[in-house]
DNA sequence: ATCGTTGCTGTAACCGGTTTCATGTGTCAA
DNA sequence: TTGACACATGAAACCGGTTACAGCAACGAT
């Protein structure tokens, strides 16, 4: 009795002198059960469950090379853009036998670099990072661990990394050749900080020169839109279209649309992009570029698995967007 | 030049000759350089950057007996009470020095038991797990390993793992008083499944008896929202406050309402539970009771940390909820 | 009776680190 | 000159598994 709540864990060899073989033999009753004569296996199956033997993760990973985990690194998981993204990663990455752990960088750089490392020393076999910018020190990182490492959000065929995701320049020109479509001269442009933020930059370098736009930047909040439409209202009342370059933007503008009696689209049209569940939903729905999230981590998963296990380095991919055209334009 | 790109990773015993010295000062070197004379040191390094070593997380933690990984089991990522919890959670547990591995379980015990499975696999040192039900397996995985395991998303002093988290019951009921005090006689409760949502049902069940109540189950998204509404309207015309166990019914139920030109709150008031962002932003703005997810996320990686660091077993904390008041009521 | 299989099991090396303990060297006080 | 002691370093055990290899028994074929 005193003997049996040892504090410490049993191990193999533990198992093996009670049930009375050798920790080869218990290694495959583990493993290789069929290698093992069936009355000897009970044997030491009966050592296991009394000795509440559980094998240690460390000592198999040593001997493997494996610890069949994956780290992703994304700025926040408060946009549902990113935390669909991360459910289908995980998803379909479990579907492989692979875990992922995750790491928010707040889109700093620096901090990408640093959970980075924390991803390395835990053992995580990939990274999957989100968006253009790396600091020097990550590249180095990769570069000395040899880790495979995927970028996403964003595609780039040149891209020192191989890059699965969407066009994000193509996604605004596309919601933007829509408004002109239909007329619109005098176009707002909601964007959020694009300091730190290069896949807004893109959408947003994708819209330059087109006619009359007219830019604000706010913060990528409700708040942020209302504030922007504020803004608008006081410096170009005559503008008849909102390009959101997020949904986030989108929904926050319509709310305060609706607080100030402006119909849409009669008075004012409004397009975003992304997709977001609300988006669909809300009244009137918003017209939005699609960005399938769920695809993008479908996709990287896969990209990963074939990666970490049977060594094939992925080809960059690119996503298609599409133009999903609702009752707010 | 031919010796140099060998395929293998460099190991300690590489560094160490090729720097000259034994394993045990290169592992100084590493963790306590101190103790190593300056010229050494810097002879080590040398050959460390030269043969491009990075140490095995798996053979350090094998010494160690730590990996510094915990996991979390959720619903889902797709609803964002969940993924700000995640969010804060995995922001504070990396100020501890911890790494968060995540799990979604679609809310099916044996699919959570199933991947709670693969993080004792993978090496975490604790589980947080979200909700009431558990499959026998899990527990009987939990006592086997005697792994740490934190349930969150409900309180109850009583429960078999200390949880952290607030009272679903008192939450539902505070919105159905306010209700009531507000001179409403005829309430419609939108809630979700209620097979396999434990929450949702503890939040149900504090409602009976309170006066006439018209339940409508849906699905937890906007269209299911939708769907609710028009069956209101189908049956039960009269109801003049619908109570929402989700702020996701609820913005459904707002969007509808306005396709349906009903005016809020002076026609129908709108009352739900969990404050998303959405939720302060939505015109009209949506009463609510707040569930403090990030808090509950910081809350539970700081009691993670104490158990895993310092074996110190947490203490259940009940958290409160606040009734929001906003224009929707 | 002998040899070649086949099947099960054990010994011991090994994975890549950490850590204990012993050893050698230099410094300083007695 | 010698003993005490701090300091830097190395040899080897150790963590807890996997696995190459060897040994041995039972079997059928010659």
């Amino acid at each position: 009795m005193a003997s049996k709540n040892s504090r410490k864990r049993a191990n193999l060899r533990d198992v093996a002198s009670a049930s009375g073989v050798s920790v080869a033999t218990v290694s495959r009753v583990l493993n290789t059960p069929d290698l093992v004569t069936a009355s000897t296996r009970q044997a030491v199956q009966a050592a296991i469950d009394a000795l509440h033997f559980v094998p240690s993760a460390a000592a198999r990973s040593i001997n493997s090379g494996r610890t069949h985990v994956v780290g992703a690194l994304v700025p926040t998981l408060d946009n549902a853009i990113f935390s669909s993204f991360l459910g289908a990663l995980e998803s379909r990455l479990g579907a492989h036998g692979l875990s992922l752990v995750i790491a928010t960088t707040d889109g700093d750089p620096d901090v990408e670099t640093q959970k980075a490392q924390r991803l390395v020393n835990i053992g995580a076999e990939a990274l999957i990072v989100s968006g253009v910018t790396r600091s020097p020190e990550f590249d180095r990182l990769v570069a000395l661990t040899r880790m495979p490492t995927v970028a996403t959000s964003f595609f780039d065929a040149d891209y020192r990394y191989p890059t699965i995701g969407y066009d994000n320049t193509a996604a605004s020109r596309k919601a933007l050749e829509f408004l002109i479509s239909k007329n619109h001269q005098h176009i707002a442009v909601f964007h959020g900080p694009i300091e730190r933020h290069d896949r807004m930059r893109a959408r947003l370098s994708g819209l330059h020169g087109q006619g009359e736009l007219h830019n604000f930047e706010t913060d990528l909040t409700f708040e942020g839109a209302a504030k922007a439409v504020y803004e608008l209202f006081q410096s170009a009342p005559h503008i008849t279209a909102i390009l959101c370059l997020s949904d986030v933007l989108a929904l926050g503008a319509l709310f305060e649309l609706h607080r100030r009696n402006v119909r849409i689209p009669d008075e004012m049209s409004l397009i975003g992009i992304d997709d977001l569940p609300s988006s669909a939903s809300a009244f009137p729905s918003i017209t939005t570029i699609q960005l399938p999230a769920v695809e993008m981590g479908i996709r990287t998963a896969d990209a990963v698995f074939e990666w970490v296990e049977h060594q094939v380095l992925p080809e960059p991919y690119l996503i298609d967007t599409f133009l999903i055209i609702r009752q707010s334009t």
